[in-house]
DNA sequence: GCACCTATCAACGTATACATTAACGGATAT
DNA sequence: ATATCCGTTAATGTATACGTTGATAGGTGC
């Protein structure tokens, strides 16, 4: 008997070993932008051989988080704030059109907890002083509508972005003033969602997305962080 | 000497080779939806060992064209109409952002004039019936709009959801009615783009796509097409 | 000192090798 | 006839091998 249960996950190939363990420590920041490694080292590291650290070295290529330069190995991408203007542009234009489809689905009071508990979480942070607390529950609010939306492509394009952007927000987080403003709009949008107003939902969120956008670039420019 | 000038293009390598070849023969319907090739078999076929094919086949399976199966090798992702609503969705929202975006950035008439020209060829061809001239002028017009939007990322999904849909695109080309309110709708946008019009071009054409998208979905649902 | 040339090296791209294991078919029991 | 078991086969995932070639250091000429 050689049946894997639910209990016994799946044997992880070493691809994906190699995979979890690069895109980690690039989101983390161990592996700092411009960060370079040899395939070779790599499969070292890992305890592997170069076949699989290729080929999850292709899939975080294609994902944008790093690039394969030829003689040189591998290298973290940095994000410039040309980058997360581009990236903002995206999550505004998906994530608004997720909230829409969000409303016009017209989802239950039970489905729109979540939003409602994120909500109350953000506040409660906020109150607390704990920016992680707030930032976790600011993404989980995010997170909900983009997974409730019906579109689970586009749900992959927005966390790919998110990925993609994610060392910068984590930097801009202590930089910036308390996000006194994103709790409220996450309100009007819920709001707006529960009504089934998919255009207010729709440009609420764009507006807040915009915002965001606005507030990130202008501290990168003050803080001369000019790749992240 | 050894330099490798713009006449000498770079040697491609095998990966390359076997991406193109594959990506072509998907496009192009020669491998239709569901079908199946084992690493070994395309190996030979493409006169190469399993490893380049093998690092091919992730790239096509990121991009959403193909899927790998541990014990069956390589297999053509079928397209639901599900899908196409999803897709549609996507594009709705990035090409009337890229048509924002563009209006936003008040290009010269030099700068526009590609999209005077696609426009002209669309009507000259379906005044000839010449319906792969108009599907090729409308996407250049399309291609054009998307590329000089100035995000560079935002084109590149925009490409890739493009090729998911192309077969369903080339299939309901001929079962459609003469697509003449296009043509109307286009000249219509770069009217509110050249005026400078962002909000006007965004909602331009998203009503351009989101018509669009209704028509094939009816389509593929007249025709009874439950995956391409 | 600087530019150029050359030889060495090592990282890569691809091919090949190999152990593992899912899939399939045939045999057996009911 | 149908279900189950089991042995065989072959496709895979990973490791290893190897030829090619870009990069670099050191030497040479000016």
């Amino acid at each position: 008997m050689t049946t894997r249960s639910a209990l016994t996950p799946p044997v992880e190939s070493m691809v994906e070993v190699a995979y979890q363990a690069v895109r980690q420590r690039i989101l983390d920041n161990v592996w700092a932008p411009g960060y370079q490694a040899l395939e070779g080292a790599l499969a070292l590291e890992l305890g592997m051989s170069r076949t699989p650290v290729r080929e999850a070295l292709i899939r975080l290529a294609n994902e944008g988080l790093a690039e394969v330069i030829p003689r040189h190995g591998m290298r973290v991408l940095p994000v410039s704030p040309a980058d997360m203007r581009e990236i903002y542009q995206i999550l505004t234009s998906l994530e608004s059109m997720a909230a829409e489809l969000l409303a016009r689905a017209q989802p239950t009071d039970a489905q729109l907890a979540p939003l409602d508990q994120a909500s109350s979480d953000m506040e409660k942070a906020l109150k607390r002083d704990d920016l992680d607390g707030w930032a976790e529950a600011d993404e989980r609010f995010h997170r909900h509508v983009v997974q409730m939306c019906g579109n689970a492509k586009l749900a992959a394009i927005v966390f790919n972005y998110w990925d993609r952007a994610h060392r910068a927000r984590m930097v801009t987080l202590r930089l910036r003033p308390r996000p006194v403003n994103s709790t409220r709009e996450h309100r009007a949008i819920v709001n707006a969602i529960r009504k089934g107003d998919a255009a207010r939902a729709g440009a609420l969120f764009r507006a807040h997305r915009e915002r965001a956008s606005r507030e990130l670039t202008e501290l990168l420019q003050l803080h001369r962080l000019n790749q992240i």
